[in-house]
DNA sequence: CGGGTATATCGATGGATGTCAATCTTGATG
DNA sequence: CATCAAGATTGACATCCATCGATATACCCG
């Protein structure tokens, strides 16, 4: 076991006051909620992905379709499709399949509130 | 090859006009851009390390030590080591060694500018 | 109905990643 | 100096993940 740098053994310049570094569990992130949060990260954590958010955002109409989508990226459309997924299973983009063609669009606010998650906690 | 929702051939409810879908190189993400940004959002697309951030954050005097971050992680010691360190690196913590312990302190305004990477493009 | 096209899904594969045990480094203590 | 504690580093290992080729699924058109 060890008493961290609260305990008087080992004082050199230890923690001013004496519950200096106790989180005082205050507002810390629970496993459950940290979860959740993380999956909209991991989401955003790809390269690939980012172009795609961005590129969806400055496409005409707020959507684009998968053939728009594949050639900037220089990517195989099966691995598009497969980024496709995993931005809208986190809820960062929407699929609207109008006959062959799929159309995505960013969620209406998603973007703000994942970054709210970073400003508030 | 293809040619896209903006080609008359197999035009169901093609984009309305033209210019539909290309996405017209407005602000699009280039790839080295991306990859940069892709390290920050990376690095909370982790739960413990999105735990991290939020204990050391909760902690008295804006700082905490590794001895404080292990247990409520209920990790080893060398996997909240590991962590800290891809949270330094993607420059959203400071470590600062002090003796024998390690304080570490979110950057000020690190995750306010990794918000605004998201609502502003 | 048959051919063609846009997308999704599946299977495989190489590389990245989270975790731990063991060890190394450094600083404090007696 | 010898010892001990905090933390970083290393090596190993299992798992996840990005990517691709092949295939499946809708859907449109002639």
């Amino acid at each position: 076991m060890h008493n961290g740098p609260m305990s008087v053994v080992q004082s050199l310049e230890p923690p001013v006051v004496d519950v200096c570094c106790t989180p005082s569990g205050t507002d810390v992130l629970d496993a459950a909620e940290a979860q959740k949060r993380a999956l909209v990260f991991k989401a955003m954590g790809d390269p690939n992905r980012l172009r795609l958010l961005s590129i969806v955002r400055a496409s005409a109409g707020g959507e684009a379709c998968v053939c728009d989508l594949t050639e900037p990226l220089d990517l195989g459309q099966p691995t598009v499709s497969h980024h496709l997924k995993i931005l809208v299973d986190a809820g960062l983009l929407d699929r609207d399949k109008r006959g062959t063609w799929a159309y995505y669009s960013l969620v209406p606010g998603a973007l703000d509130r994942a970054a709210a998650l970073l400003t508030a906690p």
